[in-house]
DNA sequence: AAGACTCGGATACTTCTT
DNA sequence: AAGAAGTATCCGAGTCTT
């Protein structure tokens, strides 16, 4: 749901400038919420995650760093608000540059996920500084089997004596790839393998790993979907906490110089950025629209606890979704059109591991079509207005002299109006999803009719200033979606449920849940905009007794905090939210630089914090 | 080839509130 | 008077569908 670019970014110390609002607060200042993200502004404080384009051959200066130029402070302060020590940000950019936001965050987590699970290994274990730099090939992480060229590859020699007391630290681990090596494996599978099990693992189990990664990628390059990779492919892992690794091994660079809108050249060509959108858009199955029952069998380290939901645009710059998927466990979106659910379009992806048998919707039913939902309007409907459903309801609503504009068009020609007049106010009306309310009158949608749309109660995000209202809906869940793939909960948690929601905006999760009678024990939810945890809260004091707790900014939520959490609930059953789509957007015409954009951190944080979430509860 | 659609942002201005 | 909030207008392109 809700946040803003704002949250986006780390940088609370940045904050000073714009001062007003803070930036826990959204952006706007009452009211952002979900996730959007209205957030560019901060860009400015936004240190770090700045990809450069040009891909250029990386070198190592004599200074120690990559093409020769230190970080700039901001950066390593944006990667140190994010939570990881300082000292590990500066060794990772010594190690793979800081020109490539994508391959840092990779061995950032890579290393604190490692350091976290193994203390023994200490920070440095990491030998994460194996981790090929970037390679072209990208994204498939598991795709280069052959190829070893990172071997002897990488001089990274430098003269920076500490990094090298750092690979000598690895030994234990180079030993082991030099044993892989030896039975043939190349060293990215072998550094792969280790990310995932763990430096301490038998070799046996490593072997075991590498060939469960193959038989991934060979499901992978044949277009199956993630169901079908058996879960017998994953038994060899280790132990649960080591879910996190997966996916940071997963997205091995996919990196390309371009500039955000990313059109990658795909050496390969075809494949992974590519990630086709269905159609009709009714994810694995909808209410009427059954197809073929699909059973999907998720990689064991994708299954819960914890079930985790997550939602985000399904129209995102190309390759954004097929990243997504890497981050979370390989696990294919379900992309589905609220068109096929209410009366306005929706097109959303959503990634999650729940089961998709015996799903049941909301009752009573939602209105389906603009008339089913408005049938008042009807009588000022022209004929030759033939829409039935509206498209998605955005944050932004047409202003008072666009209906002004459309009344004085009609009113000065005939009945029918000439195809001229028509196609303009078709045009409007289907840009603005605008309603006719009277002779010639065609308005915008009233905030407590999005909300009825939308699923949420009659006066949801009443009390607040329209700009506010919109803003907030527009950022939202379509409820009677999120609770048809939810529906499967209630069965499984009959004594209710602990949930971690994220970007929660005006909780279009949890009214979900309420509508589906699921109780919730507790929610702890994370959400920027005051305006939104306003209304959650009014919204849950009407109506639950479980506990909720209400966090502002998601920068602030670390894995202590999170541990501390996991514990007095005894862990969480669902960490469900969708990250801001700012960036992502296409009706974003300034930034729409997806997941490589300076704003797109909110996305790595609902990782981090999924990742962290797991870790606990392996741990409990 | 043309049309349709997209959880938006920056800015200037006006109006409301403190 | 100053700040907050609301209003209006400007701003295209990527991707998919027809």
């Amino acid at each position: 749901m809700p946040q803003n670019l704002e949250r986006a970014i780390p940088l609370r110390s940045v904050r000073t400038k714009n001062s007003s609002k803070d930036w826990t607060s959204d952006s706007d200042g009452s009211d952002k919420f979900e996730w959007d993200s209205d957030g560019e502004a901060e860009a400015s404080s936004a240190p770090a995650m700045r990809n450069f384009d040009a891909p250029g051959p990386s070198t190592l200066s004599s200074n120690g760093w990559i093409n020769g130029e230190p970080p700039p402070t901001s950066l390593i302060e944006g990667y140190v608000a994010m939570g990881f020590p300082k000292e590990m940000v500066v060794r990772s950019s010594k190690e793979i540059g800081h020109g490539d936001a994508d391959a840092l965050l990779e061995l950032l987590l890579t290393y604190k996920a490692l350091g976290d699970d193994d203390d023994a290994l200490g920070n440095h274990s990491t030998s994460g500084c194996n981790l090929p730099i970037v390679e072209d090939d990208d994204d498939l992480d598991f795709e280069n089997w052959d190829g070893d060229d990172d071997t002897g590859g990488r001089e990274s020699s430098s003269d920076d004596s500490g990094y090298e007391e750092f690979l000598r630290e690895m030994s234990d681990k180079d030993e082991k790839i030099n044993s892989l090596r030896d039975m043939g494996f190349s060293e990215d599978e072998a550094n792969m393998a280790i990310t995932i099990c763990g430096v301490d693992a038998d070799l046996s189990v490593l072997v075991d790993s590498i060939s469960a990664s193959q038989v991934t990628e060979v499901c992978h390059s044949r277009n199956l979907s993630d169901h079908q990779v058996t879960a017998r492919c994953f038994d060899s892992f280790g132990g649960k906490k080591r879910a996190r690794l997966i996916e940071e091994s997963k997205k091995k660079r996919k990196r390309y110089g371009g500039g955000a809108q990313g059109k990658r050249p795909s050496s390969d060509g075809s494949d992974e950025e590519s990630m086709p959108l269905p159609n009709p858009m009714v994810g694995f199955n909808l209410p009427g629209y059954r197809g073929p029952s699909m059973t999907r069998v998720l990689p064991e380290l994708a299954t819960g606890p914890p079930y985790f939901y997550y939602e985000n645009v399904a129209r995102a710059p190309k390759g954004v979704w097929a990243k997504i998927t890497r981050f979370l466990f390989d696990i294919q979106p379900e992309f589905v059109d609220s068109l096929h659910l209410c009366a306005a379009a929706r097109k959303r992806g959503y990634i999650h591991n729940l089961p998709t048998e015996n799903r049941s919707p909301l009752l009573p039913l939602p209105p389906k079509t603009i008339f089913e939902a408005f049938p008042h309007d009807k009588k000022w409907w022209p004929s030759w207005d033939q829409r039935t459903h509206f498209n998605c309801l955005q944050t932004c609503t047409a202003s008072a002299p666009v209906t002004e504009r459309i009344q004085q068009k009609l009113s000065s020609s005939g009945n029918p109006p000439p195809q001229s007049v028509q196609k303009y106010v078709r045009h409007q009306c289907s840009k603005w999803n605008l309603v006719w309310v009277g002779k010639d009158k065609a308005a915008p949608l009233e905030p407590h009719e999005m909300e009825y749309l939308l699923g949420f109660p009659k006066d949801h995000t009443r009390g607040f200033g329209k700009t506010q209202r919109y803003k907030s809906l527009g950022n939202s869940f379509q409820v009677d979606t999120v609770a048809y793939h939810l529906s499967v909960l209630r069965d499984m948690f009959p004594n209710g449920i602990t949930v971690l929601s994220l970007f929660t905006g005006i909780g279009g999760g949890e009214v979900a849940l309420h509508k589906l009678g699921i109780h919730m024990r507790a929610v702890v939810s994370i959400e920027i905009c005051k305006a939104n945890r306003k209304i959650l809260r009014s919204w849950w004091d009407q109506t639950q007794t479980g506990t909720l707790i209400e966090i502002d900014d998601v920068k602030s939520l670390k894995d202590d905090e999170i541990a501390s959490y996991v514990h007095r609930f005894g862990g969480f059953d669902l960490v469900i939210g969708g990250s801001p789509c700012n960036n992502l957007a296409g009706s974003n015409r300034h930034h729409r630089d997806g997941l490589e954009g300076e704003h797109s951190s909110l996305f790595y944080d609902y990782f981090r914090i999924l990742n962290s979430v797991k870790s606990a509860m392996a741990n409990m």
